[in-house]
DNA sequence: TACTACCTAACAATCATTGTTGGCTAGGCC
DNA sequence: GGCCTAGCCAACAATGATTGTTAGGTAGTA
């Protein structure tokens, strides 16, 4: 993702309106890429709720359609990778060299990887017929918040024959 | 996933009941796993819904809520694992080895992938506070049905500017 | 055979995301 | 600066996947 400033010319010379609302969400969407640590809600690789939640701070009106309507175009404009890690919803990530990711399997936080696996290749047959693209590399674990939240107690079993979270059996 | 009867066995050891429906499930995801090309709707890495339909085949009162209830026990057993590749469902692979995966990225098929990329690992201090597991390599491509069905039509843009799709503007 | 914990079907609810629509506005034109 | 119109937006509804709830049914045991 370019700078706000940049995104702004790129949607007048493609003959797309330049609005407060999408020159908001190329600000907040410029935070989160350039500050991946930071604590205000879309830091890093905001979920489109993530975005909204930062966006209704300086515009109590906007809607959740107006974002997600943003972000998929720029996803579509190639400004955004749209991420789907498996952590119940899509995220946008504004850093589009190719990178890859590790993930807290505990809450969905998301840290970029730099390292170059381009040479990760489908074994010879197991592709044949498809028509493959680069390889993805998706690391899971457990980010140092939750280690610690979950300090002591197992891996929290999400049920299956366990009596405090469902008093009348698992089923 | 082991087959059915000693999955049936299983249950009955850890204290759960052995139900029509548990066992027709077991029987279907076995025949997924045995059989990854087959055309039944279960073939392959089902999502809940193809279970469903095949189960509803030959039990047609049983309810989706029981195949969600039942494969999410046996993802939870370890004996199913449960896939998240970005294709607008969860998919449920018998195959619980070690492996990888091909995603079509138009239809959402997938193909295992056996190899070793056990040396695969995150850059020094890219990993620093997380907890690391394993790397998950996903590729994407298009299989062969999807290349001639979509033979000689670009990739089919979403929209953006599209007068076809969407008459009034995209938005 | 009876009992009880466990399961199931039916139904409602939730969550993320997208479709629709009528009114509003950015940006080109005068 | 005012007009015009394509594009945009907020509000609302709808969708699809998944999970919660509950009352009745049944597997497995005594």
């Amino acid at each position: 993702m370019r700078p706000p400033a940049e995104m702004t010319q790129l949607f007048r010379n493609l003959g797309l309106k330049v609005t407060p609302q999408r020159e908001l969400i190329f600000e907040i969407l410029w935070g989160a890429d350039d500050d991946p640590a930071a604590s205000h809600p879309a830091a890093g690789h905001p979920t489109a709720d993530a975005v909204f939640a930062e966006a209704r701070q300086r515009m109590p009106m906007i809607s959740l359609r107006t974002v997600y309507q943003t972000l998929n175009d720029l996803a579509y404009m190639g400004e955004l990778h749209h991420l789907d890690l498996g952590t119940g919803s899509s995220r946008y990530d504004p850093n589009t060299e190719v990178h890859h990711h590790l993930v807290c399997t505990s809450c969905g936080k998301v840290r970029d990887v730099f390292a170059d696996y381009s040479a990760i290749r489908v074994p010879g047959g197991a592709a044949s017929g498809f028509q493959v693209g680069a390889a993805e590399v998706v690391f899971r674990g457990l980010c140092d918040d939750c280690q610690t939240r979950l300090n002591g107690s197992p891996p929290v079993p999400p049920a299956l024959v366990s009596p405090t979270n469902q008093p009348k059996g698992e089923y």
